[in-house]
DNA sequence: CTGTTAGCGCGTTCAG
DNA sequence: CTGAACGCGCTAACAG
């Protein structure tokens, strides 16, 4: 019976066609005879035909097949966007390959090396870090490449949140509720992601009036742990933040911790501003007020992008997404008792 | 210079060999002389040979690449084990095509058929719904498959976490503790795990000496939210619970709101246990208590049980793991206003 | 509209 | 130890 092996030859043979003409009802494109296409069709579906994507795609010399690098599954940051990327590929018949940077002990260039072996048609890049090395890797490749909120300039195609908005929602947020002890918590401004919201934090406050204070910034935090501790040292201050807006939300949440250990209640006493909008945000009590960018539908665009400059078509160089404000319990108006001198806006 | 694109035949002939010998090299299996070998290598090296995974799946029958089934990618219960597949997998030279049944409206078939098309070598299904779809689907096709906590019987190999000892662990955590009125919240019980789970728990209650009252189990729950207002009513009750122990950390999660929303306090008044331990349990307040089980490692263990079958090698038909408990701050000793007649066991 | 044919890049006998 | 030759299943011209 030898299931699930049935080639284009037998579906051709019992239809008593060419494997031409199997070969063009199954990929859609040429006309064929309205009898002889009903012939093959009952053909495949009897012969429970399937398509050889391997035999196919070296023919083609297209795999329908693009890969996408991450930084980490474990990080629910990417789940949406590895979502959003698999939905939109799979309605264009393309499957997508996870290329996860932390399974790779043997160095970044092999996890490029496999998705190439493996002919990926095109290639996403949303991993945050490493974006440098990926960028000088893939240059010389010359396979299609989009990047996810990386660096603009080192990749022919981008899709990108609005950073400097997404820093500016946040603020305003913090300053219409009387803020203006605004901390920020950031990773090493290595990551261009990092420099740019940094620098638009800093233009935010200037917008709502706000002196930069450069002793509220933290620079180089990469765990939830030390946020933690970022946070308490914020708050041993000789004049502490009254809210923090962190670079992501995972360090927002480690901030959480900080704040009850100096005896103060997330929201009412500190207010607290994530990024990112995860899954778990809901779930943290307070509940976080965060940025939200809309990471399944940037997904869905890098793998639009891509097909499009995979077909040739022409493809702007960087399409910018809104991140938007989801207010939840993590921010409340500033306590009197800690507002100080310069009252009102 | 046509980059990326050297073939066996272009290193074949700069090494002044046949494109046998370059393959026989390539693929490290047959003899080659010292010096021949060396040749190839350096030609290998310098057109930057990078093997066709597509033609070289097509004439070996193996793509080398095997499936794994999921629920839902946002779902953080499924990244560890996509993780520990895709590592383990990466040793062997393997691919992980990742098949996630909730970007496909279309069908769960069509999901699986994706997977076939591309002429996967084995199939990993971790997907905890719609088990018995796949297990009738997959039977048909005779393609080796590995199941992860699915039902044992479906499927000729599996690896399991002890559900039985997982129980057993939130139970007797809880009783020694002082519990007697324990809650169990769980869905709806068509999937055998939680089948399995609820007559653990009944089990590891009586161990525990503690009689079982149905009104105490809750299933049918979906989401969060209905875990939220299925630990309401519990609390409600005329003799409630005084602790939890819930399908899954979400779940657990999802109580602390109704617990909260009582007057209560998660640990300290109402005692809840979870099942899984993903990433966020760490991150709520207070940190849940939870029965931990090794997903990375399953992952690891179904990739190298799948393998093993390729390879022909004999394999159990299950490999049980043992669930660990972690004990946070979301489970204390009963109190005493709240300890009801038949005190200590 | 349909059939023929030549590869796609590589693994694998089978000779030598 | 090495090379020649065939075929994996399919797409893409090119004829008809």
């Amino acid at each position: 019976m030898k299931v699930g092996a049935a080639s284009i030859y037998e579906v051709a043979k019992a239809a008593r066609v060419s494997i031409a003409t199997v070969s063009r009802v199954a990929n859609g494109g040429a006309r064929v005879g309205a009898r002889t296409e009903a012939r093959v069709r009952r053909a495949m579906t009897r012969l429970r035909y399937r398509p050889h994507a391997l035999a196919r795609g070296l023919a083609a010399r297209r795999s329908h097949t693009v890969g996408l690098l991450i930084t980490d599954v474990l990080d629910p940051y990417f789940a949406e966007i590895i979502r959003g990327a698999q939905a939109q590929a799979e309605l264009a018949g393309y499957v997508v390959l996870l290329g996860d940077a932390s399974v790779h002990t043997a160095g970044e260039d092999l996890l490029v090396r496999r998705l190439l072996e493996r002919r990926v048609d095109g290639l996403i890049v949303a991993s945050s870090r490493t974006t440098d090395d990926y960028a000088a890797q893939l240059k010389s490749e010359d396979i299609p490449v989009v990047c996810i909120n990386g660096p603009l300039h080192q990749f022919p195609h981008a899709v990108q949140v609005d950073q400097r908005a997404g820093a500016r929602l946040a603020v305003e947020h913090l300053a219409k509720l009387g803020h203006r002890r605004i901390a920020h918590i950031t990773g090493p401004v290595s990551v261009p992601t990092r420099a740019e919201r940094l620098s638009s934090f800093r233009a935010a406050l200037k917008e709502a009036d706000i002196a930069y204070d450069p002793e509220l910034v933290v620079m180089g935090v990469t765990t939830i742990e030390e946020a933690r501790s970022a946070a308490a040292r914020l708050l041993a201050l000789a004049d502490p933040p009254t809210a923090m807006f962190a670079y992501n939300d995972r360090w927002a949440i480690g901030c959480y911790g900080a704040i009850r250990a100096a005896g103060l209640r997330v929201g009412a006493d500190i207010s607290v501003v994530g990024f990112d909008d995860i899954v778990m945000t809901e779930w943290v009590d307070p509940p976080l007020t965060t940025v939200s960018q809309p990471r399944m539908e940037m997904g869905r665009i890098a793998i639009d992008m891509l097909l499009a400059v995979l077909r040739g078509d022409s493809v702007p160089e960087v399409v910018v997404v809104q991140p938007q404000l989801v207010v939840r319990g993590s921010t409340a108006a500033v306590r009197r008792s800690a507002r100080r001198q310069r009252s009102g806006t």
